[in-house]
DNA sequence: GATGAATGAGCGTTCATTCAT
DNA sequence: CATGAATGAACGCTCATTCAT
């Protein structure tokens, strides 16, 4: 037997490939030549693995999506929060580092630009926004997070992070990827300064955001 | 005379067009033709104030990056410091009002998704961030920015800013946008509890970010 | 002035293009290329004038219709009906004439060979045997047509008229056609012989083609 | 021995498939897929027992073809002409009952929307209408055919026959058909009327259809 | 023989750009 | 200057056919 699953592997080649162009060439600038040409196939081997172009990049970024999610745990609050938190960062940022091309697709993610995918992955940041809101509606119940609009934190979370992370993944694709631990503690850290209150202490000069009415002109 | 200037007023009729065109549609989406019917034109007459379609999106990114770079003003750290910053912000978030629609293509930048305007945006990032990592060089040297990685201070700051003022930038463009004073004391806060130290009194227990190197896997 | 409407002319040239290709090719082999070839025009310019292949065709087709449609008058039984039956098969064979290359893709239809169109064809076909149909009951109440069922009278003379007309037609599209009062009188003896008594002497001998009722297997 | 010749059945089992393929999609909007996903078998296994797509609905036509050539019978003047006549009607309708679909594919048949078939298919109606025809001269001669252009009765006849069966079989194919011995008294006093003399006595009034020139513009 | 993955020529359609009027 | 008809390169996708296993 030469390969165990020669299809799967296809697939996964041109998975790559196609990953490879996106990243490099943005989704409208590939073409699907460029990514069957990557993957060395004919053009029609590409169509008898994927509906159309649209599809293999829902596809990758789906991938991602699925695995930061898997990466992300709902924080216990009885158990140690801090620990708990430095693992989700941990655990994006693993993710990260194990397909940095695949995660740069995700992060380079912007409204407007292209409306086709809007809808595709505006989903992803809005669960994960909420989430994040959640939780820190949660943790000012208990007093470890900073009271103010918990919704303004998590945007301003998430969007600082995909910044930071995207800064620290090189352009090229060549691999070049951060040191781990330091990572980690240079988000949580930031993260403490936003809104974290997790030594328990009550401040006496805590942040108070005050909600944020979205108005009418 | 009709009007003072007719040529800068198809001018401005086309790039007034075009921007509600790449809004609305994103780049690639958006098509000479949406643009020249919105501007009620000629097709060619596109081409008689425009090299190309391209242009015309630098150019709108360039009007909005020339005015929020005019609204940015270096923080003298002789004067009130919190002033400042807060009329920094406050410049900021009025330029969004102003056009919350260019405004939008600006932060909806993306690299890697289309490579074509990453040189071109990413040059206005690399120097807001590079401004910004500057001043809070500087402001730590003077006690009042918590000590750490300014650049990952900044890189943050600029992230989450750009999630929190596309959050608060209605998608259909028709002109719903947020209270002023709020936002920009929001943001204040934000940046308050991220790393400025701007009540002067050395603190105790000050943010230690650790400089974040670039590593090769 | 060049032209009264240089515009209409084009469209004029792209419609005749297209049925000489369609005729000598097929729909299906009949290739835009070929089509904007034979008018001497960019491939975009067919695009300027019509939504796409297929409605070059169904519009090619609705000409004849038309065409044949406005032939043809309701016999009116208080005049002189051979007179009227002849002005019809008249005219039909004078549209023939008139333009033998768009009458042959219409005589051309074959429901099952390619169904995109069989609806918009059969339409035409179907009105025509309901119309042919509806005549033969009235002048069957009034003694002018020989008993029978009115539908499959109708049925066959539309293919027979197809076939005979298609016979007369030169398949290479040079121009080759019948003599137009002979090719009236032939076809008006068929219809004669097939069912017409218009010499309004009751018969003794009538034909009776019984209802022709569709069973089930 | 599971089958007298395995070989055999595939090719039956294929060329069913196509048949109904073919006769619900029409011919090229049945795709070599279609077939042998209906066959269940590999889409390689097709080229095994065929050269090509076309030459199986050749196979198709040529089938139906010989069965109706069989059914034919030169009419013998020294016998029934009338029962030889009607045999005739009644094996071309029993041909089409037995295999509707096939059937329906031949009558479908129509110079120029296809010109690849154009070849195949002119011969069978040429062959049937000079058949026709030589039958309809020696009638003439007979005094048992209306005087008349002997190849315009076999055109008229060809066509208003095909449209006619055409009419009375089912688009969906499941089978409906007609009524067998009224379909063929149906058509046998179609024919009487249109020039058949077969009650032998002269007659009167004779139809005179002359000879239909074809000329050139 | 049977399979079905792979092939690649080919086609309809789009759209930024040009240029004669 | 303005127009808008014309251009044609380019691209996504299809599908009949081949051939290694």
């Amino acid at each position: 037997m030469p390969n165990p699953d020669p299809k799967a592997a296809r697939r996964a080649t041109l998975l790559a490939a196609a990953r490879d162009v996106f990243v490099t060439r943005g989704y409208h600038d590939a073409k699907v030549d460029d990514i069957v040409a990557a993957a060395n196939v004919a053009k029609g081997t590409f169509y008898l693995y994927f509906d159309d172009k649209r599809s293999v990049f829902a596809e990758l970024v789906d991938q991602v999506v699925e695995q930061l999610t898997g990466a992300i745990v709902h924080v216990d609050v009885g158990g140690d929060i801090e620990a708990q938190i430095r693992a989700n960062i941990r655990g994006v940022v693993r993710v990260m580092r194990r397909d940095p091309l695949l995660t740069r697709i995700l992060l380079s993610y912007a409204p407007g630009l292209d409306p086709a995918f809007e809808k595709h992955l505006r989903g992803f940041y809005d669960g994960l926004k909420r989430l994040l809101e959640e939780s820190l509606a949660e943790g000012q119940g208990l007093g470890i997070v900073a009271p103010g609009d918990a919704r303004l934190y998590a945007s301003f979370t998430v969007g600082g992070l995909k910044e930071v992370l995207l800064d620290t993944t090189a352009t090229d694709g060549d691999g070049a990827t951060v040191d781990l631990p330091r990572l980690e503690d240079a988000v949580f850290r930031l993260l403490e300064g936003l809104f974290l209150r997790v030594d328990s202490r009550p401040q006496a000069e805590t942040l108070i955001v005050a909600p944020l009415p979205v108005m009418a002109d």
